[in-house]
Order: C-alpha cells, then structure tokens, then sequence
DNA sequence: CAAATAGTGTCTTTGAGACACTATCGT
DNA sequence: ACGATAGTGTCTCAAAGACACTATTTG
C-alpha cells in the first residue's frame, strides 16, 4: 500500500463518508400443486412485525455475495445441495428501510417442491406462500419486498420464454404433463399440448418407465437430456 | 423506533459487523466510426496505477443509486440530459479491490456519438475507447473492469435482438444505412439489407429530407415513430 | 456509361399456433 | 362402451433468411 492509497482510506473512513449496508434478499421460488409459492417469514420485530418478508441477510466483510445467499439458503430454508440461483436486481432507495440506509440485493433461486417438502415437512405450507395471494393482497408484505416479488415472477417469466430454467423445478423423471403444467405456471398461459411436446421433445429423453395414475393412458417418464 | 428497533441498530453498528462499501460503475457506451466505445479514465493512483478504470463512485448514505449514476454521468463526462442507462449487475467478490471490500453495482449507458462529441470535444478520442481494443489487450484494465465490460457487450447485444435498445444511439434525425450500421455493430454480424427495412419499418417515419453524400443514391432520413 | 450506395420484390424455409385425431387406462 | 388423460399428425400463417433486382447520384 503507497501513500495515495493510504490518503484515499483516511479520507474515504472518515464521518463524511457513512456507508449503506448491503443485504442480500431471496426470492426462493417453487411450483406446488398448480401454483407458484415463495418462502416468506413472518416478522417478529418492528419496523412492519408481523408482517411476511423476503428471507435475507447482511453481507459479511469477508463473504462474497454468492456466499451470503448460500448462507440463507441453509439456514432458512435448510437447503445445503448446488441449485439454481441467479442475480435479480439491487435496490437502493434510501428510505427502503425506515431504520437505516440498507442496499439489498436480491437474488431468485428455483427449487423442486419434492425438495422443500423433504426438507420442510409439515412446515412446508406455513413458509410457502402462492404468489399470487401475497402479491394481490395489499399490506401484507415489508419494506419493498412486494415490488421484488413481482419483479421476480415477471424475470422467470421471461426467461421461461427463452431458456430451459422450468427444468430446475423439477427433481429426478417426470411426465411431459407435468412439465407442462409448470410452464403454463410460469408463463401464466395455456399451452397446446402438440406444440409443447415438439418444442422441448429435444431436450428430454425417455426413461422407459411409466407412471399410470387414474383411469386414463399412463404417462411416460422422461429425464433431462444432457445438455447440449 | 421502539426498544427492538434500538436493539438492532447497537448489535448491527457494533465493530463485529463491518460495512463493505457501495459504489457504481457505469458503461458509457457510444457508436463511433463504425466501432463500439467505451469511457474510461487512466488511473492516477494506485493500486492498478496509469492503467484504465471504468468512471464510478461511492454510494452517499443519503443518495440512491440512480442519483450516484447521475452524478458520475454529469461529472466525469458531463452528461446532464436524460438519457438511457439501467442496472446491469452487482460484483461483489471480497478480494475485486486490494484496498478495502467495495461492492460494485454496475450501470450501463448509452449515449449517442454526436452527443459525446459536442460534449468532449476534442478530448472525446482520449476518453473513449474501442470496446474490442480493451478487451483484447489483457492488462490494461483495472480491478474486474474488463468482466464488467465483456457483461455489459454481452447484454446490449442480447437486448438489441428483441428490444429497440438501439435507438437510444442516435440523436435526431437518421439513414437507415447508418441504423443498420449500428445493429450490426451491437449484433457484431451482417445483416440482409432489405431483411432489416421490413422488421424495423413499423418503428420509423420518414421525415421527408433526404441527405447526399457521395456519387450515389441519397438516403432517406426518418426519425423514431413514437412508441406504441 | 460505370461505380457506388439506396431501396424494393419475392421465393424459400422455419417455426408458432390451432385443431383434430388416435391410444390406453379403469369402471 | 365411456370417461378421462396421454400422446400424435398435419394444416395454416407469419416471420426470418437469402438473393436478385431496380433507383439515383457523380464523374
């Protein structure tokens, strides 16, 4: 370290310079019967106690920020397996926080349901909330975690469109219907059966197995094909 | 605040919980002579001394992230107009500055030529560099610089394919020639003359002018048809 | 007229969308 | 046979891609 960079730290840490804090927000989204839901947990404290929030965290000096959203996920949701997640977007208002100035980036992770329930169990449908109820509903969420929702649902939405991200909702063989169905709840839109099976038919492969559940044709099993 | 409220603040302000720093960095991008262009300074001070750095700045504890952007826009290139600019991502691995934690969220602007070029004068080819120059030649740039760079060509050629992102590259009125050299640029390939005319037709009007300039046809000028 | 760039017409190919059909189960 | 869901065949239409043509300028 030189003389300039010591002058810039002597400058930059004196009392002028008070810095935000940096939290990291996630959006830990799953597909359960029919509906989207997200992990929310109810507020013990003001500012907006017993209200639903985003699970989060402060960064920590010596963590990155992908190291802080893995930290969230093992301890509010108990998952430590590799799943998806990516960068949403950093919110920086300054008076998002009534307390204090805090900058939060948010982060989207997509996991199984069979996942969540496993680890869960009998919690599961009081941490996982429909989407659609809890943005709908006015009130019910803190600071600007309703914005970041929505913001969230509308970017898996999109990538629905353009990529293959459905696929990190689903754990181990699945029928095409049951793919389909969590497309048409990521698009939030019917699709028609022939076309979709034509659009993802070289991305999946079969299993050779079938699952027959009701009166009707069994469903084949299919897995993911190794991607290209 | 109540006695909760208080209770946080002491454990969360207390030395075990040190703050990393906030600061933006913008990608002032521009289309000129044929080139894509980027705004870089040459670093003064070290670490990373006499090399080129994107312009950014510290967060201020009462000032939100946009109004960083706009202060740095203004400042280092003296953009004071509205223009285009959106979030592109937030770096915040814990060795990217040797100095001290800092955590970078990254903008991305674009400005047309003719804009920079009445603002800079005769500084604007030392200021703006070729994005394929900088990003070739490893070790000129400073800090992660370079990964932002490469994020941010990547994301304008994304959105150029299914948004009119391009536009925000001119200023009044324009040839379709020198609209297409634009996309093809931030496409980065070659485009069917007439292919183009058809998809972007219903975005433009002709304003009724025409400009000469060489032993051919003249072109038609148009402007941007407002949008629908 | 030739050279140069601007601008248009049209054929082919691809894929999205719509819909009708067949297949396989339990009762 | 019938109700229910799984799975397939095929027509239509719109857009992307490729290419050849015409138009207007200067020298």
């Amino acid at each position: 370290m030189d003389n300039s960079d010591k002058e810039f730290l002597e400058t930059y840490s004196s009392e002028s310079f008070e810095k935000p804090s940096v939290a990291v927000d996630l959006l830990i989204f799953t597909i359960h019967e029919g509906q989207m839901k997200v992990l929310l947990v109810k507020r013990t404290k003001s500012p907006f106690k017993d209200m639903l929030a985003l699970p989060g965290t402060f960064v920590g000096i010596r963590e990155s920020l992908d190291e802080a959203v893995k930290r969230v996920l093992k301890v509010k949701a108990g998952i430590s397996d590799e799943l998806y997640f990516e960068q949403l977007f950093t919110w920086g208002d300054v008076d998002r926080d009534p307390r204090m100035r805090i900058i939060a980036v948010s982060y989207l992770a997509l996991v199984p349901d069979k996942m969540l329930v496993k680890l869960l169990g009998g919690s599961f449908d009081e941490v996982m909330y429909p989407v659609s109820d809890v943005v709908s509903a006015a009130g019910k969420l803190a600071f600007d975690h309703r914005k970041i929702i929505e913001y969230g649902r509308e970017r898996i939405k999109n990538k629905t469109e353009y990529t293959n991200i459905a696929f990190e909702l689903l754990d181990g063989p699945f029928t095409l219907p049951q793919l389909q169905d969590i497309y048409e709840i990521l698009l939030d839109r019917p699709l028609y059966k022939a076309n979709f099976r034509k659009k993802i038919s070289n991305l999946v492969e079969e299993t050779g197995e079938q699952v027959l559940e009701g009166a009707h044709r069994p469903s084949k099993l299919y897995r993911r094909k190794n991607d290209l």
